[in-house]
DNA sequence: TTCTTATTTGGCTATATTGCCAAATAAGAA
DNA sequence: TTCTTATTTGGCAATATAGCCAAATAAGAA
């Protein structure tokens, strides 16, 4: 493997890596509806807003979310709305994931 | 949140982590063009061959591939090619974010 | 100014991940 | 059978991640 091309694989990695948590799926989506401040998004995600603002600092850095700052509150929200096009896919992974699983039990059973 | 759509977010967060790494990232990519065997991959990527199997079993765990035994060897296919769609997307990421930092990069010198 | 609210950052612990080596397992070949 | 090849698994050390609390910072309000 080359290392242009570990560069540009591991760049796609961060990228995904950054999606890749509960709490910062839930925020892709609340972002895709509109934009949030870190409270609003704090009182939907129930967990302390030092460990939000953390999220919402990994998803900057990863480019999928920007900042903008009115008042004293951060407003963020999505930068690349076709990020929400992949869940189909991720669906369809679950899908045939429990289908095999199915599958397996009702061979156990037999 | 509630807990159902936790488990839902928890789910989806299993493929994109199982994504989320450059030498399983370029494992999907060989196998959207074949199947392989282990041992061709290992060849191909240059790690250990503990480490690519357990990148495989990743994967695997994931849904993402599925595999066939032959022989003594093991050949490895992606189950759902609806992944690859989603790189061009990434990109776009990707191309917004270093644009921010050549834009960043011009502030500066200035 | 002081007080309040919103957000970020530092520090810590617990947990998860990565990649190697060595060993175990499996399938053929000799 | 023994030898070779292919793959997986267990164990380990190094590193990364997640979430909390406390403290720092920033913007308004009183």
């Amino acid at each position: 493997m080359y290392q242009q091309r570990k560069t540009v694989l591991a760049a796609r990695a961060t990228v995904l890596k950054a999606m890749a948590h509960p709490t910062r799926l839930y925020i892709i989506e609340e972002l895709s509806r509109q934009e949030r401040s870190v409270c609003d998004l704090t009182a939907q995600v129930g967990v302390d807003v030092s460990t939000v603002s953390k999220h919402l600092s990994v998803l900057r850095q990863a480019g999928i979310v920007s900042d903008d700052k009115r008042g004293n509150q951060v407003f963020y929200k999505l930068r690349v709305p076709c990020i929400m096009n992949f869940f189909d896919c991720v669906e369809s992974v679950l899908a045939a994931r429990s289908q095999e699983y199915a599958q397996l039990m009702e061979a156990v059973r037999k």
